[in-house]
DNA sequence: TACTGTGAATGTGTTCACAGCC
DNA sequence: GGCTGTGAACACATTCACAGTA
């Protein structure tokens, strides 16, 4: 009854889960394991054990409900408190995830993009207009920002880091090709985030290789 | 002297290990597991064991030659035969994963760019043009394609992965904000791949939660 | 019968700790 | 002293297997 904290590896399908749960039908109210397990391609022992640790519970013979393990979910992902994000570097990259669905769809609310380059402050993308990094301080601080995107070129993505660092700012999401350093007085953890490789193999499961 | 397969979990830290190498100074000839583990906040055992994984030969008071163990994981990884890549999905996502430089810096090679739009169809993206779908059954043939990149819209990424793999491509990186299914005949792993979320705490170890 | 809940067994990954070499 | 190489200990994650409930 005492259950212990949810683990890593947990935590780590959650977003999977959820997607999962979205794509059923309207009308279905309750998902087993099994069939979770079945969509993603998971042990359904798994599946169980991870939303007993969500403290999901199920009803034998029948499975769970669809609407509680939702919210479950969201709320261990913390996603019943939106999370606010902005974007620094509003080249190709930071334009595209500016317009990407996959954020809005998880239920993180863009507030802010950003970028040095004086021939693109001022430009428009979607309800926002790109300004410099310097209204970061306004900003972090009246919107209560908590994941920060860096999508600058390399050589200025510390610095983008350090900065928000200094405002409070305590996750960061990085696409800049370089290997970031936590600034002082701060410690790291570093995660590999959801983006989905699918790696086929056929009838056989392919042993290994990321290629 | 027999060594065991090299273990997921090294696998997945190979690419952090070779962006780490490419940020030391260019006349530093030997490196530490060390200065690898401070860099990247992790374990120096943990190094001194992949490395191990990798026959990778270090000397004892010294170090790794930086060199040979760049390369030693570029083999690892099959980046000694360059990879070829397709994106399916030429939105705003697609065209920003087209123009990248992440791909290209880790030795990837972008073979082509497909969109079903009659008016993005003949559009130019960098040496590449957009075309349709169709041609990718005799461009996976000619080029040896091996990652297949799904930018589609929701509803449209299951019919390109479907097509892909009956053409023959066995990974496939997904954008679409949907759960995808293996086609029949096939097996699926699914796996985190690594965009870097750091989470920073403050002078004590965040719990948890990903944001 | 169909499903959950969960201890126990197994498998994997990480870290320690220290011998051995430079 | 600084560093690697590596068994052994530990921690964590997955899977099995089955009792229990609707």
């Amino acid at each position: 009854m005492a259950r212990p904290a949810i683990p890593h590896a947990t935590v780590s399908r959650l977003p999977l889960y959820l997607r999962c749960l979205d794509q059923l039908p309207v009308d279905q109210e309750t998902v087993s394991s099994g069939e979770i397990a079945t969509a993603l391609s998971i042990n359904a022992a798994k599946v169980r054990k991870d939303f007993w640790y969500l403290e999901c519970e199920g009803r034998r013979g029948v499975g769970y409900d669809i609407q509680s393990v939702a919210s479950q979910i969201g709320a261990a992902l913390g996603l019943d408190v939106p999370l606010t994000i902005v974007i620094v570097g509003m080249g190709n990259l930071g334009m595209a995830l500016a317009h990407y669905q996959g954020f809005a769809s998880r239920g993180l609310i863009l507030a802010g993009v950003y970028d040095t380059d004086p021939g693109k402050i001022g430009e428009s993308v979607g309800d926002l207009v790109i300004r410099h990094p310097d209204s970061l301080t306004e900003d972090v601080r009246s919107q209560g920002v908590s994941i920060g995107v860096i999508a600058t070129p390399a050589p200025a993505a510390q610095g983008a880091v350090d900065l928000l660092v200094k405002l409070g700012v305590t996750s960061i999401l990085n696409f800049a090709p370089v290997v970031l350093h936590a600034p002082a007085g701060t410690t790291l953890r570093r995660v590999d985030v959801a983006t989905e490789l699918l790696i086929l193999g056929y009838h056989q499961s392919n042993s290994d290789g990321v290629g």
